[in-house]
RNA sequence: UGGGGUGUAGCCAAGCGGUAAGGCAACGGGUUUUGAUCCCGUCAUGCGGAGGUUCGAUCCCUCCCACCCCAGCCA
């Protein structure tokens, strides 16, 4: 290895050592969502992790749903999946597949294991249950019901299943160890009733697998080789691998565990994700500051920048919180290289050119990208009256603020330089126009009398400025962890996440701005369309990076 | 407390007995009609701690410490 590679992560030597010894002839992973909400940020590390792992050696990958609990799962999350992972850029392997469609099977194998003493069905309550199973100091007890004869459980099985038996009044459960040190193998629940529709099946089931009795077997019939899940899952890999020995099932995956994304200021918790758009704090799964696909897609993030931070972050099996700094990384590094230059005053002030002739209309030429050539260039109209940013103009102040103040110079990007003269205010003493005038012959030029301008400002022609509103976005959290320790998420909300500005001005090109696409507002940051308003709404991807510290100045 | 796991810079993260990669952030400097980009430079005598083995230890051994996960008929 050059030491330009990047190295390798233990999943890829892992499966590397898999294939060279032939003991893994194809790979296959899968992405397994429950769909009972939509996929954010953190899914997004395991879908570039068993996607790719699937590209680089070769293999395939399954889309799976793991649908087993139909009380919190819909269609709506099915679907939204679906686009949130074909967004993102992957492609699974043949049609999307369900573990509902396997309910079938899996009760088959359920009943194998009652009639091979390996299950039964109990009658403990859910209470009773949790007082048998002990805790951490005290071993389980076994369930009265435990030793029952396999013909008995079987019978009681079958109630379950047509639905005669009341939803609580009886569970299977594998028969393993009450006194074991790992809590999952005292005796787990491997069917529980419940009389609730499901999104794929219906009303045909009464009980539903756990996910403990669904996953590993799911694997097992799609030929899943390596079996990717979170590190709380390492404690179940003891029962993963009890089931697939005590069933015949077709092959034997393997499960590995990796460290999940956890990124600072931000929530990566589907329930409480759907708290936040339950409770309206939000506008939906997919508003722009939610941590989800959807609302990353939205706010103008690309597939490409987030593939790029999982790249980024890596793949480990230590607990880690990835600082936000590196996603705005990810999205700014790709934003600069790709996006149109254009310009946009989010808070207007009028400024006039008294040296302007006022039936005079000048096109200004800039291109769409510094570095870019091959990008073209755009036209803007110029005229005695522009539109500039209020807190780009000062009467006064010093060096460091390289802007417009009143008998200094600055220039006007991609026109000319002008020099302030006076500020007008109202009856209150706010400014509400400024006077300047054009140095003559400074467009792509410096000034004749060699007295350079300090700055560069963005403007926008007054009479062809199109009217735009703009959300501008902050962290959704004002806590770096967000309901860590005994804190309530919902009380440490920021309150200024959201900042809409109503009657800024764009250049006129930015009126057909296409919904996806993402564009440089000079000197401001990155932005793109909101897809779903009707007007022209932009929401601000990210700002640009400030080493100055604009604002202090 | 029983079981499982993890500790390398502010944040990620390489390293697998031969003398601490890389990225993000930060901080200097240069270029610049975006306080952007770009370019150059700085940033762990130190690898959770203490012992031990060894010519040599982030790596091997022992003990200790810290943090995370598990007591759903959630996944």
């Amino acid at each position: 290895m050059s030491s330009t590679d990047k190295p390798t992560n233990f999943l890829q030597n892992i499966i590397s050592e898999d294939v060279q010894s032939g003991k893994t002839k194809q790979l296959v992973t899968r992405f397994p969502p429950e769909p009972n909400g939509y996929l954010h940020i953190g899914h997004a590390k395991s879908i570039c992790l068993n996607f790719g792992l699937a590209q680089e050696f070769g293999g395939t990958c399954n889309l799976r749903f793991d649908d087993t609990n139909p009380e919190k799962e819909s269609q709506e999350y099915v679907d939204a999946i679906q686009k949130d992972i074909a967004w993102l850029g992957f492609e699974w392997n043949g049609e999307a597949k369900f573990a509902s469609n396997y309910f079938g099977q899996l009760f088959e194998w359920a009943q194998h294991l009652v009639r091979e003493g390996k299950a039964y069905v109990c009658e403990l309550s859910a209470e009773e249950s949790r007082e048998y199973r002990g805790d951490f100091t005290r071993p389980g007890k076994n369930s009265p019901y435990r030793d029952r004869p396999a013909e008995e459980s079987l019978d009681l099985l079958d109630k379950m299943k047509d639905g005669e038996l009341a939803e609580g009044s009886a569970s299977l459960r594998a028969k393993i160890d009450m006194s074991s040190g790992n809590m999952n193998l005292r005796d787990p629940v491997l069917y529980r009733i419940r009389h609730v529709s499901h999104h794929n099946t219906g009303d045909t089931w009464k009980i539903y697998p756990t996910y403990d009795f669904a996953h590993g077997q799911e694997d097992s019939i799609e030929g899943v080789t390596h079996s990717i899940c979170t590190l709380e899952f390492q404690d179940h890999k003891p029962l993963y691998e009890w089931l697939l020995e005590s069933m015949p099932v077709p092959s034997q995956p393997r499960q590995y565990e990796f460290a999940r994304l956890n990124l600072n200021y931000t929530i990566t918790s589907k329930r409480k994700l759907k708290a936040l758009v339950d409770s309206g704090v939000v506008d939906g799964w997919d508003d722009p500051r939610m941590p989800t696909i959807a609302g990353l897609r939205r706010r103008g993030y690309t597939a490409k920048a987030i593939r790029r931070l999982c790249d980024m972050a890596g793949v480990t099996r230590s607990d880690s919180v990835v600082d936000l700094g590196m996603l705005e990384f990810a999205i700014r590094d790709e934003l600069d290289k790709n996006a149109p230059r254009s310009m946009c005053v989010l808070r207007p002030l009028k400024l006039v050119l008294t040296n302007y002739p006022e039936d005079k209309t000048e096109v200004m030429t800039g291109p769409y990208h510094p570095q870019r050539d091959d990008m073209g260039f755009r036209e803007m109209p110029f005229s005695r009256e522009l539109w500039i940013e209020q807190e780009d103009f000062r009467e006064e102040a010093n060096k460091k603020f390289k802007r417009l103040v009143i008998g200094k110079r600055v220039r006007l990007r991609n026109a000319y330089i002008i020099e302030a003269d006076a500020a007008v205010k109202d009856a209150a003493g706010n400014i509400t126009e400024v006077h300047a005038r054009i140095i003559e012959n400074t467009v792509g030029n410096d000034p004749e009398d060699g007295i350079r301008a300090k700055g560069v400002i963005h403007w926008v022609d007054a009479p062809s400025a199109v009217s735009c509103a703009i959300n501008l976005f902050d962290r959704l959290f004002t806590h770096e962890s967000p309901g860590s320790g005994d804190e309530d998420f919902m009380e440490q909300l920021n309150p200024d996440s959201l900042v809409e500005l109503k009657g800024c001005y764009s250049e006129a090109s930015l009126a057909k701005a296409e919904i996806g696409k993402g564009f440089q507002f000079e000197r401001q940051g990155y932005f793109t369309r909101d897809s779903r308003s009707e007007d022209l709404v932009f929401n601000q991807t990210i700002g640009l990076r400030d080493s100055q510290g604009k604002f202090n100045s």
